[in-house]
DNA sequence: GCATTAACCACAG
DNA sequence: CTGTGGTTAATGC
C-alpha cells in the first residue's frame, strides 16, 4: 500500500489524463494502490463493493456464478477500470474479479470518483466513452455465443489473446482448459478435442500452456464462420 | 436413415 | 489439470 503521486503515474486513464494538477493531487489523497498475486481475487460477487478499482498493470479475469456453473465473462487488461458497472450500479458486487497474473490496482474513493464526474464533463465523457466501448464489445460476444458454433468461439477467444492481450502469436495461455471452457460457454473437454484439432490441423502449435499460433488466416476464417 | 456437433461420464496419466 | 474414448441427444440433410 504504497503513497502514490497519480500526477507521475504512467498508466492513467484516457479520463484522468484531462484532470487538473489539483484533481490528480486530490485523487493521489484518496487512492490506495495494492499488489494482487496469481489466483488472488480482486473482488468478489456478493460483498459490498467500496471504491472505484482500476487495473493499472496486469490480466485478470471477470467471472460470475451463475444458477448451476461458473461463467467468465471476459477477460481484462490492464490499464483498464475494472467492475465500474456493479461498482456504480450496485452495492454488492455482481461478479468477481481474479488476478490470472501479478496485477497492480488502485482502489480510488467512490466520493472522489463521482466529484470528477459531476464537476469535469470531459472527464465524465471520457468515462461513458470507456463503458459504451465495453458494453458494445460485451454485445458481440453475447451474439457470438448463441450464433457461432464452439470453434468459432475459441479461434475467436485465441485471435484476441493474440492480437490484444499479448501482442504476439507466441504466448502462455492464461486460462485452463476449463476456464476457456467457461469463457466460451462449452465443455472442457470440447475445448480439449478443438485445441487438438487445431494443433492437428496445423493452424496452432500447443504444447501444455505454450500457444504459437500459425496459421492466423485460417483460424480468423474459423472464427468469422462460426 | 446417416452425419455432424457437442455435452456428459469415466478413467488414465 | 489434461487428453481420450464411449454414449447420447439434437439437428440437418
Amino acid at each position: 500500500m504504497d503513497k502514490i503521486n497519480c500526477v507521475l503515474c504512467k498508466e492513467k486513464s484516457t479520463a484522468s489524463c484531462i484532470l487538473s494538477s489539483e484533481d490528480l493531487e486530490s485523487l493521489s489523497n484518496n487512492n490506495t494502490q495494492v499488489q494482487f498475486r496469481k489466483g488472488d481475487i480482486i473482488f468478489r460477487q456478493g460483498t459490498l463493493s467500496t471504491d472505484i478499482k482500476y487495473l493499472k498493470e496486469g490480466l485478470a479475469k471477470i467471472h460470475k456464478t451463475g444458477p448451476s456453473k461458473e461463467k467468465i465473462i471476459n477477460l481484462v487488461k490492464g490499464p483498464s477500470y475494472i467492475g465500474l458497472s456493479t461498482t456504480l450500479a450496485d452495492k454488492i458486487n455482481r461478479y468477481s474479479v481474479t488476478a490470472l497474473e501479478k496485477c497492480t490496482v488502485c482502489f480510488i474513493s467512490n466520493e472522489t470518483f463521482k466529484n470528477f464526474i459531476i464537476r469535469n464533463g470531459k472527464f465524465a465523457w471520457e468515462i461513458i466513452l470507456d463503458i459504451c466501448k465495453k458494453e458494445l464489445e460485451d454485445a458481440e460476444r453475447f451474439v457470438d455465443q448463441f450464433q457461432k458454433q464452439v470453434p468459432g468461439r475459441l479461434a475467436s477467444t485465441l485471435l484476441c489473446m493474440a492480437n490484444k492481450i499479448f501482442m504476439n502469436d507466441s504466448f502462455e495461455l492464461p486460462l485452463t482448459r476449463a476456464e476457456l471452457a467457461d469463457l466460451n460457454g462449452t465443455s472442457r473437454e470440447s475445448v480439449c478435442r478443438i485445441l487438438s484439432d487445431f494443433d492437428n490441423d496445423g493452424l496452432i502449435q500447443l504444447e501444455g500452456k505454450k500457444m504459437t499460433i500459425l496459421k492466423a488466416d485460417l483460424l480468423c476464417e474459423i472464427s468469422e464462420k462460426g
